[in-house]
RNA sequence: GGGCUGGUAGUUCAGCGGUAGAAUACCCGCCUUGCACGCGGGGGGUCUGGGGUUCAAAUCCCCACCAGUCCA
């Protein structure tokens, strides 16, 4: 839907769709820009312009219009008083990954927090009415401007003030009211220096007017009433309206300070830690100059370089003044910028990686780390994270407790970040040696597949010129599409499956068929049958006479596949689940929690669960952990586990709403992924792991018996996968290995206590008998090779040795052959040798005899006879056929390709 | 989630169907009384693993594993 035509539409209602009772009561004026014609409220009456061009935007910078000063951490602090007191719940932030919303790895708004997705409907779920929160979040989109622009974060927290207009919650007059007061009374801003632009918001399917806050030329806030679903023809109202209003504390900070840049107010102590630790000359009025005049710059070109070189010619700073002031303070900023990122980020359990969310994560760490490199600065990674931590910690108490984590992270993708230049290094100077001409093509690969960049070829000087072409050529290598495939069911018109598994669960029951699709979908009024979800596998078992192969679920509706034909519609028949499998599964699946809870506990909190599937002879779990397992490890998280099982720990089921849940035990029940249910279940293993989960699940810990891990595996970048067994699968897979140790000690003469010294003792015999070989080669072939020059047999000008081998490789021929010809040099050595059913012909002729025959023509032509092939150079030439009956024949044919016949 | 690249001596890599190589490190000797220098000699490899094609595979094809990288 096209967003300017909505705004004409509205703006040409403005008494319905924008004019909210603060403009009323305070005498508001509605006036047009005169430059781009946007509509505007203001109290200014000389005010002939919005905020996006206004002459003297900016002029904060050095001059605040608030009678207060609020640092991030004071200025969140009034904004949550002051919407506490009216009446408003303050909730904490959710995650920066966004573990409840399968299209997003990141929040990207405070609404996000309270968007759950059904089918293909988006709903609102909120915890209070009307609240507001404190959301830190992360955008990489313009990852080029932090640090540079004065107000761009890769992360930032957006106060969400949210409202439902019900009985509870307000609607557009006092949600703008409540802003207002806000800004005049707890910053003390003047009146007349606030503006609300008009503006419209469209996404999802639905849309609805906003009121943009300005002060200064600066965004404060945007205030969106969603309201309206459907086409802009024909629309109808929401059943859900919703305020969405999202400012963001980062400039409501810097507003009240009138700091040079944001980033000044917003990372407390940090970046003056860093300025004094590198000690560069900051002089106030020349930063402030400097960005207030790239805050112009940058509306009037979108090209950084430019506005920056822009910037600096306005506020008159030569280049030399540049690169001493600007440029430090710039890496600065993004240095603090990047790591307050990574600290939710990773406090939040996402890792850096190649794939995924992860990659934007790597990309800001290694940016971190170039700044850092590029300007020779010599910061301790883990004291700015502490002084991050120290200082975000009275907002958010969540991150004292993962500091250390963070600190591991960080620590590790620094190794890595090391040892990949170091690559790089090695790489372009191997490319320097072979002084070969790279085409685009080679500059391309060198990016795509060892992050190369022709900046850095061009650095050191490996090539003069990037090519104009490189990012042409690149962006369109990234066209790709895919599709999916679902086999549907015509399931219209049949009811819900009443579901007897998550009840009294009997094992045999008796149900009425519904419906038969495809001659074996069949369809129950009721069932037991688990069908397949959750990475459990479904139940196996028996409707009536027949096999059921699988069960799945569509909707509300269970299908089971049967096989060899299906019950008559309408027929009641007896069903009976297999409970062996089933029993199976559900210690499998109790299991994973377990190991899941267990691996959490001893490698660290970044520990959640990827993927996990569950049978009834094994499960396997993936676990995102930065590196591969140590056996150490391993047999840690198993020794945790099993510990757990003899604890005897009671597991509690019970349903809770979706919201409460997820206040009550936070976002670490979303392990198996979004939950698309307004009731949740929660599995609850008293004391050890809280999930949502939908699952079949043993009552105590106890029942599983034993768990033992029986492989793992780096999946993917920051993916662990784990196999395991319990119960019953993991005693018979004990049995099943001690049997294999049996035979090996049986076919080893051993015993079972000595199996791995006799082992080890039979390889290493077999490495000492190779080199025993290498060596009487070497020492005795001087002598045979002087045994088969007088052996030789004289053919005209030369002499020739062949022999006919059984018993030794072509290894020994080789060498042999080699030192007869060069002692005798009219001689030719032909050996051929009798090799797994095959024959291989070796064959050397000295310098003299060569003259008449040459290797690789004797070699082709005696190989033809034992059909085969083969060729060489002249002195030396190999081959070889099958044909092993005619190996007499072949002898023949040797002494008559040499004398020429 | 979609791609790409690589895996050969302790290390860094070359070789890209026909006898596994270089540099460096290591060991021994000489020169030089020390150091990172020079000379000579030596040890060191199931060419990641498994299949296939071929007379012949480090080399070509397929699969797995390990590592690195780019993009959405």
């Amino acid at each position: 839907m096209d967003k300017s035509q909505i705004l004409a539409k509205f703006s040409s209602e403005p008494d319905r769709y924008y004019k909210v009772a603060l403009f009323e009561n305070e005498g508001f004026k509605r006036k047009s820009c005169s430059k781009c014609r946007r509509y505007f409220w203001t109290l200014d009456d000389s005010r002939a312009v919005c905020p996006d061009h206004l002459e003297n935007s900016y002029s904060f910078i050095g001059d605040p219009p608030t009678k207060k000063r609020f640092d991030y951490t004071q200025a969140w602090k009034e904004v949550e008083s002051f919407f506490v007191n009216n009446g408003h719940k303050s909730v904490s932030r959710y995650p920066v990954v966004c573990r409840w919303r399968d299209d997003l790895y990141f929040t990207i708004a405070s609404i996000v927090d309270f968007q759950r997705v059904m089918g293909s409907k988006v709903v609102f779920e909120f915890p209070a009415n009307p609240l507001v929160v404190p959301q830190t979040c992360l955008r990489f989109k313009d990852i080029e401007n932090v640090g540079v622009t004065g107000r761009h974060f890769s992360s930032f927290c957006m106060i969400g003030q949210h409202s439902i207009p019900n009985s509870q919650g307000y609607w557009k007059d006092r949600c703008v009211e409540l802003d207002f007061r806000m800004l005049t009374e707890k910053f003390g801003i003047n009146k007349e220096e606030i503006v609300f632009v008009e503006d419209v918001w469209a996404g999802g399917g639905s849309f609805g007017s906003s009121l943009e806050y300005f002060v200064r030329g600066l965004e404060l806030g945007n205030a969106v009433f969603t309201e309206f679903q459907g086409e802009l023809e024909n629309y109808s109202v929401l059943d859900q309206k919703i305020i969405d209003m999202g400012a963001g504390l980062e400039r409501f900070a810097w507003i009240t300070m009138g700091t040079p840049t944001a980033y000044d107010c917003c990372f407390g102590p940090i970046t003056k830690h860093m300025i004094e630790k590198i000690g560069i000359d900051t002089d106030s009025d020349t930063i402030s100059r400097y960005f207030r005049a790239i805050a112009k710059t940058l509306s009037e070109s979108n090209d950084l370089s430019i506005a920056r070189k822009n910037a600096a010619l306005l506020a008159g700073i030569d280049s030399t003044k540049m690169d001493k002031m600007i440029s430090p303070l710039e890496g600065i900023y993004l240095i603090a910028d990047h790591l307050r990122t990574l600290v939710f980020a990773i406090s939040d359990g996402a890792l850096p990686s190649n794939v995924g969310g992860g990659y934007n994560l790597r990309m800001i760490l290694r940016r971190t780390l170039a700044t850092i490199d590029r300007f020779g600065w010599n910061f301790d990674l883990d004291d700015l994270i502490d002084l991050h931590i120290d200082y975000l910690k009275s907002t958010y108490h969540e991150l004292e407790g993962t500091r250390n984590d963070v600190k591991t992270i960080i620590g590790i993708e620094k190794e890595r970040y090391k040892e990949s230049r170091i690559r790089m290094t090695n790489i372009s100077n191997t490319l320097r040696t072979q002084n070969k001409k790279l085409s685009v093509d080679d500059l391309i690969r060198l990016y795509e597949s060892d992050g190369i960049t022709p900046d850095f070829l061009k650095e050191t000087q490996i090539i003069s010129e990037i090519p104009s072409t490189f990012y042409e050529k690149l962006s369109d290598l990234h066209q790709s599409e895919k599709a999916e495939k679902t086999i549907q069911l015509n399931l219209d018109g049949i009811p819900d499956t009443v579901l007897s598994y998550y009840k009294e669960d009997p094992h045999e029951f008796e149900a009425k068929v519904l419906k038969v699709l495809n001659g074996k979908y069949v369809v129950l009024d009721k069932t037991s049958f688990y069908p397949r979800g959750g990475g459990q596998e479904p139940d196996h078992g028996k409707i009536g006479n027949y096999d059921v192969m699988d069960v799945s679920k569509h909707g509300n509706v269970v299908v089971h596949e049967t096989k060899g034909g299906a019950p008559q519609e309408g027929e009641v028949v007896r069903c009976k689940i297999d409970e062996a499998r089933r029993y199976g599964i559900t210690r499998h699946h109790t299991s994973t929690h377990v190991v899941n809870a267990s691996a959490r506990n001893t490698l660290g909190s970044w520990i959640w669960q990827h993927s996990a599937f569950k049978e009834q002879n094994y499960a396997r779990l993936d676990i995102t952990h930065h590196s591969n397992l140590t056996e150490e490890e391993i047999t840690k998280i198993e020794d945790f586990a099993n510990l757990s099982i003899r604890k005897d720990i009671p597991i509690l089921i019970n349903e809770f709403d979706r919201g409460d849940a997820e206040q009550k035990y936070g976002f670490r029940i979303y392990q198996g992924g979004v939950v698309p249910v307004k009731m949740v279940r929660i599995v609850n293993i008293d004391g050890l792991d809280v999930e949502a989960c939908g699952g079949t699940h043993v009552r105590k810990t106890g029942e599983l018996g034993l768990i033992k891990i029986t492989k793992s595996e780096r999946i993917q970048d920051g993916v662990v996968r784990l196999e395991f067994v319990s119960g019953e699968a993991a005693i018979k897979y004990t049995q099943s290995q001690d049997k294999k140790i049996s035979q090996i000690v049986k076919s080893l003469g051993s015993s079972k206590e000595k199996v791995l010294e006799s082992f080890e003792h039979v390889v290493r015999d077999g490495e000492d008998a190779k080199k025993r070989i290498k060596q009487i080669i070497k020492r005795t072939s001087e002598s045979s090779a002087k045994s088969a020059i007088s052996q030789a047999k004289n053919l005209g000008n030369v002499k020739l040795f062949s022999i006919i081998e059984e018993e030794l490789d072509d290894e020994y021929h080789i060498a042999v052959g080699e030192q007869a010809v060069s002692l005798d040099k009219s001689l030719i050595y032909c050996a051929l040798i009798v090799k797994n059913g095959a024959i291989r012909i070796v064959a050397f002729c000295g310098t003299d005899a060569v003259k008449t025959k040459k290797a690789g023509d004797l070699v082709r032509d005696v190989s033809k006879v034992l059909g085969g092939s083969g060729g060489g150079k002249d002195t030396f030439g190999q081959g070889g056929g099958k044909d092993i009956l005619k190996i007499k024949d072949a002898l023949v044919a040797a002494e008559q390709s040499i004398l020429g016949k």
